[in-house]
DNA sequence: CCACATTACTTGATGCTTCAACTCTTCGCA
DNA sequence: TGCGAAGAGTTGAAGCATCAAGTAATGTGG
């Protein structure tokens, strides 16, 4: 059943059904998240990632790592952020070679009046649509797939394992 | 536990890993299409589809609803697919607004040799990692956001209800 | 303590996607 | 029959992602 390179039925039907919400439900994201923020969800994500650290400060390169991009990718968005005036870039106290990545204020309230509309769409879209059984389905199956594409586990925004319970305050939902 | 924007903790952390799987899963499958074939997912995805269609041939705008796609995204992908001599483009005979895509000889040798490849690198990467309860999970799970993304089901190049068995010979895997 | 590799990041070019505008054809209907 | 609306497709410009090449700082072996 699985010994060659070739899919099975079962497999051919259900790879073409996640090829389409791979296609369709990105393309859906960005729509809601462009119309009502003017954001794409990469740019979106990278706001609420650092909304959600300590300080609202990360290194270029732990940034890159939580939103699973590479670094040139988030140069260049963080570029466009900074112009916003939603971000700040600068050189780390620490060490000469590390840039760090500052959420401003604006950037912060930027984030508090994007996530909801963003959470109700993803709740719209996605859970809306299971029942809780789905909701488990989906993380294990997510989780799978996950071990796969990332192995060492180090570009990855969430680990496999157990979260810790977040701080105070509501996640940004990125 | 459904009646807000905002979502639970399940809900976060599952969420949190689709939006994973969604960058890395395109990411990874294109860099396989692009080193060994040159070809994105998508224009792939185009070839295939109509590798399997009887004659070969297809409407511009129905092969844009199986591969969902914009007209405009197939328009310009097809233009380059035909400047590869892989796909011609020709005047339907039936009605005068219509343009036929057809997939040329090479565009058919193409797709056998990118086939198994692809097909193995989708195997590898999503099924290997789960059992035979996780492919009815994912076509389960996909199949209900399917149904959000798309409820009229125009877009969509499998339809949710239960396939055709398909005419003979193996699929592309598109 | 000096060369060399490595890490961290930026930049510019290229290519793909999207969006808006356009052409051409067919349909509806008076 | 003839005019407007809707359908099918193309095109060009603009934006975003990716890739390759670059700079600058920091480790590391001799």
């Amino acid at each position: 059943m699985t010994d060659g390179p070739w899919l099975d039925d079962d497999e051919q039907r259900a790879w073409r059904r996640t090829a389409a919400v791979m296609t369709l439900l990105p393309a859906a994201l960005d729509a809601q998240l462009q119309r009502d923020a003017g954001l794409t969800q990469f740019s979106y994500l990278t706001l609420a990632m650092l909304s959600e650290t300590p300080g609202r400060t990360l290194p270029m390169s732990a940034l890159a790592a939580t939103v699973n991009s590479s670094l040139s990718r988030l140069s260049h968005v963080v570029a466009r952020l900074e112009q916003q005036g939603w971000v700040i870039r600068e050189p780390s106290p620490e060490s000469g070679r590390v840039t760090v990545a500052r959420l401003t204020d604006a950037g912060m309230e930027k984030v508090r009046e994007t996530a909801p509309g963003h959470a109700a769409e993803v709740r719209r879209l996605i859970f809306d649509a299971l029942d809780c059984d789905g909701v488990e389905s989906l993380a294990c199956v997510t989780a799978a797939i996950l071990g796969r594409l990332d192995p060492s586990g180090g570009m990855r925004a969430n680990p496999l394992s157990q979260e810790a319970p977040r701080a105070g305050g509501r996640p940004a939902t990125g």
